[in-house]
DNA sequence: ATGAAAGCGCTAACAA
DNA sequence: TTGTTAGCGCTTTCAT
């Protein structure tokens, strides 16, 4: 291993010269020491110790990552594409500006907490975390935070969401529409964004004058519990002209599901989902579902936290994106 | 933030004897002590630093975790729901045993290195790396260091793989058997379990006599260059019996591609895909496969890994996990 | 423009 | 059984 100790010694400079060049001091030090050092770092190969970094400054260069954490640690929630795209969007982002990415499950601002003791890592960003426990993570961590799909009341929280409630309005008004009488929505929380979307159907659906109660369904994280739910739910389900999912994934696995118990779709019931996932183009009969930009809330989610962590002043704390309605063929006209 | 002296200071002791508590080298201390120390530690809610950790001793806790890196690091190779998964599965492994996992994108030994001299990580998963990179990297890297789906001439690498060859061997004997005379096997590499695979693909054809040459594609990682890939071998596509490709997620891809051109699976080509991921049977038509338990693999990754790490004697360097094929619906028939 | 030196929090060898 | 102490590699203040 190289130290700066070893690239000084050759150099026949101290320490610290060589620690201003690496960090672009430049002023500090003499043209002629730059260029030495700036070769010698390259000849000898010289790759810094973060643990060193982050004992002595501050600085890790690294970010944390949070996913919400499902009983059992189960890998039902990085499996879902949503996840796994805006994770790797995360990483692509951070790399650009040299930070390093460390991931993490987690269920409580206490174990963001611990992580970022732990490792000191100069910011951190909570995907999809109920928004209760990103409130309070907000007031207990120290460091730069960004949330992802999280709303708050009063809480300058940094976001990156969606206009969830025009979501799930557009997609509500286009399932009635298109003659659908009931309708479902189904997400796998009642907070945050699963919520805001389930506002936009309510309102569709008051507008017209419908029904909102027992509309919407809260389904458990886990496959087989999700399973045995529709399982009990079964005539409920096959008495419904529609089911709008909060996410891709849940559209695609109810799918499965309904097709198994011989309710085809969307002939006996039309599904819609969330996201436009490549999932949602790739299966057949194609999905029905609102578009959002993944990749772009990833991107946007770092971007806001080195601005942060750079400390420059952000005029904007809350980036909602536009979403799109993407008619494909999940939902079919339904005669009243 | 509460430091080892902080805790010494209020129960009156050494650093010493709190980092020995800590560590669990409790003959060391006495019993009063440790009682005293230990709830103290809980109440006053100490978080190690990890920086300081990795600093002072060896271990950081830290495992590293490669991914190819495509080019303009892209995002198509996480969001193959092989990737997600293992990535999900290796996170949980590593958890239990306390370890943290810092994920990044390589595509060369020396960014491995680069990685590990950094970040003092305690040992390295390598997925799907090209076997000649891995095989650099494990002569390179003086800490443990596992492999996914490599092959190795003569090196000791630690690998937890397939039987890739039966699993080429069976899908395309099963294609050959239901009447397919023209068939193409599809992957992104020709080295490790790609290659592999082919093998047993070759093997099936070379029994029945048929020719082997041409039927292997190496097709591009990219969306773009694989769509133009494949627009430009119309021709040859469209007169293929059967597509075989070496992941679900690029079989789904073309059976989007080959439906847009008017090319039905599996009535004008039958296709088959590796894995068994969930997207398999999520789609319509279901795809046939050959099934593998990824999360098995990335757990056994991460066990093989920690074994080395904790200098236990492997008996075994090389694990092969078994696999399936599954018969679903995107291969028929084909009468000659 | 350069260097000496203190100290970040922790570990482990050694002394007591 | 307990404590003292010397680093680990780096940053940063303060002299020079």
């Amino acid at each position: 291993m190289v130290r700066i100790k070893d690239i000084a010694q050759v150099a026949g400079v101290s320490t610290t010269t060589v620690s201003n060049v690496i960090h672009g001091n430049l002023k500090k030090v003499s043209p002629e020491n730059v260029k030495k050092i700036q070769s010698l770092l390259e000849q000898m190969d010289y790759i810094p110790s973060m643990g060193a970094r982050m004992l002595a400054g501050k600085a890790s260069c690294m970010i944390g990552v949070i996913l919400p954490l499902t009983k059992e640690r189960s890998l039902r929630q990085i499996t879902d594409p949503f996840l796994s795209t805006i994770l790797g969007a995360i990483e692509a982002e951070a790399y650009e500006a040299n930070y390093y990415v460390i991931f993490h499950q987690a269920d409580s601002s206490e174990d963001m907490n611990v992580l970022v003791s732990k490792w000191n890592v100069d910011g951190l960003i909570s995907i999809c975390m109920p928004d209760a426990i990103n409130e309070k993570a907000a007031s207990l961590l120290k460091i730069p935070f960004v949330t992802v799909d999280g709303y708050y009341e009063k809480q300058e929280i940094f976001n990156v969401g969606l206009d969830d409630v025009g979501g799930g309005y557009d997609m509500a008004a286009y399932l009635l529409q298109q003659g659908h009488k009931k309708l479902y929505y189904l997400a796998d929380g009642d907070t945050g964004a699963n919520y805001m979307r389930w506002l936009g159907v309510k309102r569709a659906l008051e507008e017209r004058g419908r029904e909102t109660k027992g509309c919407f369904l809260q389904i458990p994280c886990e496959w087989e519990e999700r399973r045995s739910f529709y399982q009990r739910r079964l005539k409920l389900l096959s008495e419904a002209d529609a089911l709008f999912f909060a996410s891709d994934y849940y559209a695609m696995d109810a799918i499965l599901f309904l097709e198994e118990q011989g309710i085809q779709v969307p002939d006996k019931v039309s599904v819609a989902g969330f996201d436009d996932s490549f999932l949602a183009s790739l299966c057949h009969p194609a999905l029905t579902t609102v578009r959002q930009d993944i990749e772009k809330k990833g991107r946007l989610a770092v971007q806001l936290l080195l601005g942060q962590i750079r400390g420059e002043s952000c005029e904007q704390r809350e980036i909602r994106l536009p979403v799109e309605l993407i008619k494909r063929e999940t939902v079919r006209v339904r005669e009243s």
